[in-house]
DNA sequence: AAGTCGCCAATTGTCTACAATCTACAAACG
DNA sequence: CGTTTGTAGATTGTAGACAATTGGCGACTT
């Protein structure tokens, strides 16, 4: 009777906007310091100020841009300190979740976990450093959704935003795409084992090492 | 020569509405589920919709209120799951502002604490409920800003804010504000005298039980 | 020459009108 | 009589025009 069709969804056009210009955020096209001019962002996207401007307010409260008013949008700027602040947040959220997470194990979660790290070996191996960095991302963010904790979960969708950003601003030379992937199996290990003090530290110690060593070579625009 | 004059702040419409809305929703004059239209709001501040729109925008990425497309905007509803949620976000970053303040303590910063403590007790034995409110909050926040941490406290201003809501639509019957009052001083004891376990005990323990009351007698709509 | 004033270009802020979409209810159809 | 289809009213989404504000540059003043 009923076939699989296709959802079809008629994203207004704020929100494909404000996707298009935190995807630029993001992925480093739009560079911190930039200046976003509504009349030539509705220029260049084909629409009016109207949306553009309610795209620029989320992302102002989001943190991705900066606003003073007469003067003009520009994205925000990062510091040292902010990146800092950002990694340091970023582990207190997840060692967090982690908490709470073995404090109640679900073993189909478990097998989520496992099946990501297997994948990012095998795309380690193979060379695939997007592949690599999208399931980094996805163990990360289903560690954070398996707490069940959505206000956390909302707080730290803020923090992965601003550590993609800064992952994609640095570049990273001595990546070894092994080494990152094969990181994740001893925490793995220590969870599923139920050793909560080991997974923590290695956790702490695996999201401090990532960014120190971008804090390090950060360099002030 | 120069004399102190007032600063004079031209906010826009924009901001003026976005205060003002914020300010209904946290002080609980609009309750949750409350519709937010916004030709009605827009007549009722004498202004035109564009500048509300932008407001509901940031509301929305606030948390505050919820919209549905071509639907309209409410008032965000609070179950006792998102209580609970609020209350162990608060003791998460508060307990991690507190070790960061005692692990480099500042005299100047503890001075202001015991400072506001003591304001604190005076209006609890005055039966100032107004007063032992906002200097209950002033305490936390000032424990948050002297973390030194920008993004803790972005963090924070969001979780306040929903703490704040749900503070004004509980109906809190036993309060007993000398009690309130008080209860800060052994902590503060403990944070001047270094001791770190202690200080962190007896702020959790603050917040939880504030957050138990709370989420005990909550009723759903 | 130093300082002040006034104008100009660029940009954001706001308003009004119109288009698009949703829900619910009524009408047409088998 | 149940299902489907059309329509009305309300609400949000978008567009384009106009107003307000800012910072800088140049001319004028003393």
């Amino acid at each position: 009777m009923t076939i699989a069709l296709p959802q079809i969804k008629n994203l207004s056009i704020r929100e494909q906007s404000l996707d298009t210009l935190r995807q630029a955020i993001l992925s480093g096209e739009l560079k911190p310091g930039t200046a976003l001019t509504e009349t030539d962002l509705a220029r260049q996207l084909g629409v009016s100020r109207a949306p553009i401007r309610e795209a620029l307010r989320i992302l102002n409260s989001e943190g991705l841009v900066e606003s003073i008013p007469y003067h003009g949008t520009t994205v925000r700027r990062l510091t040292k300190t902010d990146i800092e602040e950002i990694y340091s947040m970023r582990s207190l959220l997840e060692t967090y979740a982690l908490e709470r997470v073995m404090r109640s194990p679900e073993t189909a979660d478990m097998q989520r976990l496992r099946d990501i790290v297997h994948e990012m070996i095998s795309a380690g191996d193979a060379g695939d450093i997007i592949a690599v960095n999208a399931l980094d991302r996805d163990f990360h963010d289903t560690l954070i959704e398996m707490s069940g904790h959505r206000v956390l979960h909302s707080m730290w969708l803020m923090v992965a935003m601003k550590v993609r950003q800064v992952m994609a601003l640095v570049n990273r030379r001595n990546t070894d795409l092994t080494l990152i992937a094969r990181k994740h199996l001893p925490l793995l290990d220590a969870v599923e084992r139920g050793n909560f003090m080991r997974a923590r530290a290695l956790l702490k110690e695996h999201i401090a090492t990532a960014g120190d060593l971008i804090a390090e070579d950060w360099v002030e625009p």
